[in-house]
DNA sequence: TGTACATCAGTGAACGCGCGTTCACTGATGTAC
DNA sequence: TGTACATCAGTGAACGCGCGTTCACTGATGTAC
């Protein structure tokens, strides 16, 4: 991996671009931490010299950037490729499918979503992809499973799934359920039932063991009748 | 701020490993980010030359840890104080607890649930605060409101929470409603209530709108009642 | 009460390191005539 | 077809910076006699 790149051929410069960007993306893979992503182990990976890097990126921030950008990228295909038929439905696949991704890329999720923001102003790749979050909401305020203003209830949706891969990816520790997969899919259908059931509920509640009646209830009334999926 | 500290009386040298802390705090809570944190600025703070830091703390990474274990010791109080009467008010008081904290103290949250673990395991003071939060919910548990392992619960419902505040420190810049309380509230009761509802399910579910129309039903009958908070 | 000495809080100067970045250059590739 | 020249991908060496850390030291404070 270190060998010695040969040059390109004249107006084949894009081609350096796309390989710095390969070994920038495999050392954040491999290292698991963007503290290793230095424009010396870059171009190192690359097999050229360190100012090489500056040929294609302004500056470091330059190639950190697109570096994430491109694999935010994926998230936005993913969305797209989870919308179509019961809203409710759409919404719990794209739920899974951003957390998916988020696991996929610890490193490039954390860079973008969890460290303090170096320019100011929301990531476009993350404003892209809650756009399609919101929509997929007013798809479902429109059905009436939702209720309420789309973009304030995308939030919390986004909040719940974000919570979970954070703390999946940062505190690896954690005393975790065995089945990651099966974690993500409680906590996303938990924040859609909960989104739909708040909506829902009085102002003045009663006390747990009365709700807890009525939730039982009400979770037998459902399960009478059989439906499918 | 700058000025030349007085010497400490013999026997006083725990003096100035507490005014390195409070100068490390300051820091970090008027910088905004982890990076102000140097041993020369702490030690400039503190009005004490840089090897100084060295009579108290073996190294850089273990200042850090001391100004972070430090600040965590409210959170254990504040859940400490928000036990008590019905578990699922408590379970909200909790929640909300946390949050309040995590938004008081945005950098220490920061370094230490966003950051990669340096030191592997779970941060000793996110275990403690943890195992405050599994047994409220096991008395949510004991009560019938929740149903489950009380750890996985707990998981769920941290996630939820730390979802929201993680993203209100990262990302600043979201379109944020004005009333981040309220926000709060919203998520913390949301996840709650989808917790409570969601073991309550049965396999397999209505389409939305069938899904909305229970909900509706279930709504209005809570509401029919009159219950005091 | 006075003095020699041990203790200990704190210092000044420097080290080595890896980093992002700059700058003058090289040499193969293509082009004009 | 040959040659002078412009272009452009890429290089080598070095710069300055701020960092964590080390080490030999200083000088006020307390203690023993």
């Amino acid at each position: 991996m270190t060998t010695r790149r040969v040059r390109a051929r004249r107006g084949a410069g894009l081609l350096l671009r796309e390989e710095i960007l390969r070994a920038a993306e495999d050392l954040l893979a491999e290292s698991g931490t963007e503290d290793a992503l230095t424009l010396r182990a870059v171009a190192l990976r690359a097999g050229v010299s360190t100012p090489s890097v500056y040929l294609h990126f302004a500056d470091k921030e330059a190639l950190v950037e697109a570096v994430c950008l491109r694999v935010w990228d994926e998230l936005g295909r993913l969305f797209t490729d989870n919308l179509g038929g019961d809203p409710f439905l759409a919404l719990g696949r794209c739920g899974r499918a951003y957390a998916r991704f988020a696991l996929d890329h610890p490193v490039q999720y954390r860079v973008l979503m969890l460290r303090p923001s170096a320019t100011p102003g929301v990531p476009p790749a993350a404003a892209q992809a809650f756009r399609h979050m919101v929509s997929v909401v007013t798809a479902c305020v429109e059905t009436r499973v939702l209720e309420g203003d789309p973009e304030e209830l995308a939030l919390g949706l986004w909040s719940a799934v974000h919570g979970c891969v954070s703390l999946l990816i940062a505190q690896p520790s954690f005393p975790w359920p065995r089945d990651k997969e099966a974690l993500i899919d409680r906590i996303v259908r938990i924040a859609g039932f909960g989104t739909a059931l708040y909506s829902r509920l009085p102002q003045s509640l009663p006390p747990s063991e009365e709700l807890a009646a009525g939730l039982d209830d009400f979770g037998v009334r459902l399960a009478a009748r059989s439906w499918e999926a």
